[in-house]
Formats: C-alpha cells, sequence, structure tokens
DNA sequence: TAATTCGTTTAAACCCTTTTAGCATTTTAT
DNA sequence: ATAAAATGCTAAAAGGGTTTAAACGAATTA
C-alpha cells in the first residue's frame, strides 16, 4: 500500500525498457520474441514487488476501462440484488468491475445513466429497459457497444437478451390455481406496462383462462402509485370480484396485496406470485411462487455480455431461462380435493 | 453518441489554445483572467456540442477517480441494499460514482475488496470492516485515504463512523419485553462476532435484564452455519429455555427465528429483531423491530466521505443515529395486562 | 564483401486531460 | 519616459501505461 510503483521502475531496476516490460506483461512475450530468460526475470521481479499496472493509464491508452455498467429496476428488489450479486461476483472473477445503478423505471433516469458509463466509457451494458428505452439502446447498438437486456427486451430491436419463461410461468400458475376445483375466479394483478415480461405474463394467464373457459379478472396498477391507493385497489379489486385465487405479475405487487389482506382484514385468497422473496416462504400460509433461478441468469447474463465484448458471440443470444413453479400452502390444493 | 469529440476539437474549432478551453471548463477562467467574451464564446460552443471530458483522462491526470467504493456485508440485505441505494443517489448528485461490493463478512475477501479498489484509485471508501480487518483499514488512514466506517467500527482505531445506536436500540427492546409482565424470560440471539455493534447490543440487552433483575440466555449463532443447523439450535435454545420472549441481533436472524418457529411448530414467542424487514410487517402477527434510518445513515456516510475527500472535516465524524423501536404485534403488550 | 534476414529490444508516439511556466502586449506607477 | 505590474492567452510537460515503427547486432544469403 506504499508509494505505488510504475512500470518505469521496474523497467530501470532491470535495465530493459518499459515497452519490453509492457509486452512481456501483456503476454505477448513470444509474439515479440523477446527470451525466456527476459521474461521470466520480468515475471518474477514483477511477482515480487507485487506490480499492478494503472487501470487508469491502461483504460486510457486501450481504450477498454473493464468496467461494466448495470442498470437495473431497483436495487432493493430481492430479485434484483441477488442477481447483482451473482453477477458482481463472475465479472470480479473475470477481471471486470460492475458499476450498478438503479432507474426505478424512468426513463429519463435510464437515459442519462447509460449516458453517464457511455462517457465512463463503459466496456458493455447488462440493462433491464423500462418502456420507451428503444431509441437509446438502438443507439448504443448501432454504435457497436456490448449490450444484454434482463428481464423484459425490446420486440422490436435485435439484441442479445436474458428472460424468464415468462409465458409458461404465468401459464402453469394459473393452470396450478384453476385446478382446484374451489377455485373459479382467478384473478391477475399486473402493471400499466407493455413491456415483455408483463404482456407474456398476461397472455399466459389468459392462455390458461381460456384453456379452463373461466371468465378473466385483471386488475393492472400504476407503477409510481403511492402505496395506499395501490392497496385499496387491491382490495377492491379481490373483494368485489369475489376472488377465490389471485396471480400477481411481481413479488412487490403481491406484497402489496398482502398488506391489503393485512389492512382490510380479508380472506386471503389463493396466490401466486412471480420472483420470490423470504416473506412468501414464511408468511403463513406460504405463498407460492414462479421462481427464476438467479444463479443461471446471472450466468447467462454476465457470459454472454463478455463473450460480447470478447467478439465471441457468433449471433445474437436470445436466452430463455424455464420458469419453477413453487407450491406452497396458500394456493395447495386441500387434500380432501385431491385425495 | 456519434464519434468523440474531444477537448482539441473545441480548441481548434474556436482557434483558441486547449489550455484555455481547459480553463473555463475548469471555472478557473476568472483567475486565469480569461476574457469574458471567449469565456461565453467557449461555454455556448461546448454546450452545442455537448462535449464532455474524458473521464479516463481526466482522472489519470489530477488523480481523482470520482468513484466511491462502498463494500458492505451482504447487498442482498433489504438494509444494506436501501442504504446503498440512497448512497448511489447522492453519490451521483455530487457526481461520484458508486462500486459496490459484498463481502460477506470475509476477512481475505475484504482485502482483496479493498487493494482492488485502492488499484482503481477510488477516492474514498465506505466500509462495514469485517472482524480483522484492522491492520488493512489502519494502513488506509496512514495513507490518508478517506474512510468512513458504517454499521460498526473498529474501536482501536481513530476514523470515521456512522452507526446506530445498538446500546439504547437493544436496551429499549428488551426493556419494552420486560414490561410485559407475562415476559419472564426473554433470551438474546446474537451472533458469535466481537464486532462492536453486537457488543453494544449485547451490552443494551444486559442492562435491561439486570435493571428487571431477571436471568439472560444468550444464544450465538456461528455466522457461516448452515441454515439447517443453526434453525434447529434456535429451536433448542427457545423450546429448551422455555423462552417467553428473544431479541434477535440481525434480521436474518430473526428470519432464521420464524423459520424455526414454522419448522418445528412453535408457539411464536415475543420477538423483536434489529433492522426491518418487509416480511416483519406483514407476518401475523408484526414483528417488533429496531429501526434504523436508512436515510439519514446514508445521507450521514455520504456527506461525512465526501467532506473528508475535499478536506472539509476539521475533526472525525463520529455519527450515532438514533434508534427507534417499532412496536408490532408480536411483542405488543396485551390489552387485559395494560388496561 | 555487401546485402538480407532474423531475433531482440527500444525510442517515440499515442490516449486525453490538467497544470506549470511563460510570452507578448497593455496598463499603471515612478 | 521607463520600469513594473497586470492582462490575456498558450506551449509544453505531466500523468502512466500500450503499441507502432524502427534500430541494432548477429547470422545468413547473394
Amino acid at each position: 500500500m506504499k508509494k505505488r510503483i510504475l512500470i518505469s521502475d521496474i523497467a530501470k531496476n532491470l535495465g530493459v525498457s518499459v515497452t519490453t516490460v509492457s509486452f512481456i506483461l501483456n503476454g505477448k512475450a513470444k509474439e515479440k520474441r523477446i527470451s525466456e530468460g527476459l521474461t521470466k526475470r520480468v515475471l518474477d521481479y514483477v511477482k515480487k514487488v507485487g506490480y499492478k499496472p494503472n487501470q487508469l493509464a491502461q483504460s486510457l491508452r486501450t481504450g477498454q476501462s473493464k468496467i461494466l455498467g448495470l442498470i437495473v429496476e431497483d436495487i432493493s428488489n430481492p430479485f434484483f440484488s441477488n442477481v447483482a450479486k451473482f453477477i458482481e461476483r463472475i465479472a470480479y472473477d473475470n477481471g471486470y468491475h460492475i458499476i450498478y445503478c438503479s432507474m426505478d423505471n424512468d426513463v429519463t433516469k435510464a437515459k442519462e445513466l447509460i449516458q453517464l458509463f457511455y462517457d465512463r466509457q463503459v466496456d458493455g451494458y447488462i440493462i433491464t429497459p423500462p418502456e420507451g428505452l428503444d431509441d437509446t439502446i438502438e443507439n448504443l447498438l448501432k454504435n457497436n457497444v456490448p449490450v444484454v437486456l434482463f428481464d423484459r427486451y425490446i420486440p422490436s430491436l435485435e439484441t442479445n437478451y436474458v428472460v424468464l419463461d415468462n409465458f409458461n410461468g404465468a401459464f402453469n400458475a394459473t393452470k396450478h390455481l384453476l385446478e382446484n376445483p374451489n377455485n373459479k375466479r382467478v384473478g391477475f394483478v399486473s402493471l400499466f406496462s407493455n413491456q415483455t415480461q408483463m404482456r407474456d405474463r398476461l397472455d399466459g394467464y389468459m392462455k390458461a383462462i381460456d384453456d379452463f373457459e373461466q371468465q378473466a379478472f385483471i386488475k393492472k396498477i400504476k407503477i409510481d402509485e403511492d402505496e395506499d391507493s395501490s392497496i385499496e385497489q387491491l382490495h377492491d379489486f379481490i373483494d368485489s370480484n369475489n376472488l377465490d385465487a389471485v396471480l400477481f405479475a411481481t413479488n412487490y405487487l403481491a406484497i402489496k396485496g398482502l398488506m391489503a389482506v393485512k389492512q382490510y382484514n380479508m380472506e386471503l385468497p389463493h396466490m401466486v406470485a412471480f420472483d420470490d422473496h423470504t416473506l412468501f416462504s414464511l408468511y403463513e400460509p406460504g405463498i407460492s411462487v414462479v421462481t427464476q433461478d438467479t444463479a443461471a441468469i446471472a450466468n447467462e447474463l454476465i457470459h454472454t455480455l463478455l463473450n460480447e465484448i470478447k467478439g465471441k458471440n457468433k449471433e445474437l443470444q436470445k436466452i430463455v431461462i424455464p420458469s419453477e413453479l413453487q407450491i406452497r400452502g396458500s394456493s395447495r390444493i386441500p387434500e380432501e380435493v385431491v385425495g
């Protein structure tokens, strides 16, 4: 941690040129036909004094910052923070750093962040795009900036993305709810949003509803609505429609649903939520969920991005992670019905 | 987003020197006696073409990266991710970026991260130090690197820190539990850890226990113990001691407690947990908590750090945030007892 | 013996800013 | 009228690396 040692110090102490040291350090010793003896001598010395190149100077010269920009909807949502944690770890293992930001589904903020990252010369982006970000992303693509979208994608753009199999997730969840003969009236709570994940979840719900020839009950909430108001709306939705069961399109919508249940002293409808949360497993009875394998998602995301950066992707990666329905107490089919 | 425009382009197009443009851009026009006319002309042109200096070159030259390192215990813990979110926002407003990492209470990892950040020339650190990081932090301080500790501090080192009033938090929580005449046997669940926050919480608990002249029941869990084992231990602790109430030193310990309650079908003891969690407000009955004002903490942290960076702190900032006891159903004193 | 080629190594340019030191020119003071 | 100070601006160095183009001695070929 003492005074930083420079490449020139190494060159001077070893009586060779800076260039030679640089070549060796960058693994170009063979290519540049530097003798094995010298190579070893330099490497050993570098190791001994613990020299590490100044990243800034390196970045300035090479144009590579070794920083990846991660722009997620909300880092305090456990789903996103878990993915972020995995991504971070893998990135580090590959010599990259993550700068992350939450954009709170705000297009303006997202645009600012992307510009900011661009100015900082990040090497690539992982983005959960809010609505209206099409142009900005298109711009990035035009400039050959490596981008991977995540959680949702932009249908009009040819990009890499990693998303959940939302359609089947919603379909299976709804089907599960409808298979309980006591559940005639199964509702769906989503957001006012045309994002792909929301659209696919709606489609999955509708498909199951249609298969069972039931009526659809669909309630959308404004994303930035204040909590009390959405809780009230959810109460109205469940209560006035006499719903037996509800599928929630996100974990925080389901949490608002639980708040409504608590505040209005309602009877808990059978529930399934997208994206797990500690709350759902401990709530009594447990809340069923459509889960995403966060480790798998993080893995696909970061590797797709790194390959893109290294130019190793022959074609666009459109990765769909299978969803898993985890059934817990609140929506489990009662034994007397099953048996 | 097209080809990056350089300061030299501006100078050339305006027929002035790069130096002049740089001075003006850095607000040194007056100091360097550059005419108002020219200043305005440059500023207007810069605005028109949307020039932004290359951060890397700027950092390389000035030695300031405008990046702050945030090393927290676990970014997926809602307490930390919430603080991170606030910090991030304030940092951005001040022209700084955050690189964050979780160190999972692993000293080795923490050391690596600090070294990594140091190599990247971050301008300052916000750290929740795990045990054994004393030397590393001391090293940073010796090198005049701005550091603010958070959530816990290192008693042997004179540093800036922002922590909760853990003693009174624990004291008030325990007192609250003991004030219910049905609660004779009040336990405390903590970690095998000598970190200050844990020590202070224990002290607060003991003070209340002593004031009420009750027996203490203290259970410590290993931080990296596997989940099932700690759940089993918690069950044993609560069950075999016939505890009426338990104070948990962290939110995730309390969550493990709830898991034990659920898995072993125990009767829920009266509970208070440190650090709120969505789960605690929705659980039936609600779990009381000692809360920290995350916004206030983030605010103090980032401003202390920024002032330190700017050399504006005359003296070390040792900030203790008052704790707040939020009482919910599980530990509320039953009405018949109160009345 | 002169001209090539080969194997090694390096000087110098480059990345893009900030900052130091200084140069004309004009104004003020003596 | 002349020296000193202020004015308005700039050339060049610095920051710490990477990379291009070239140099150099030795070995090979013409």
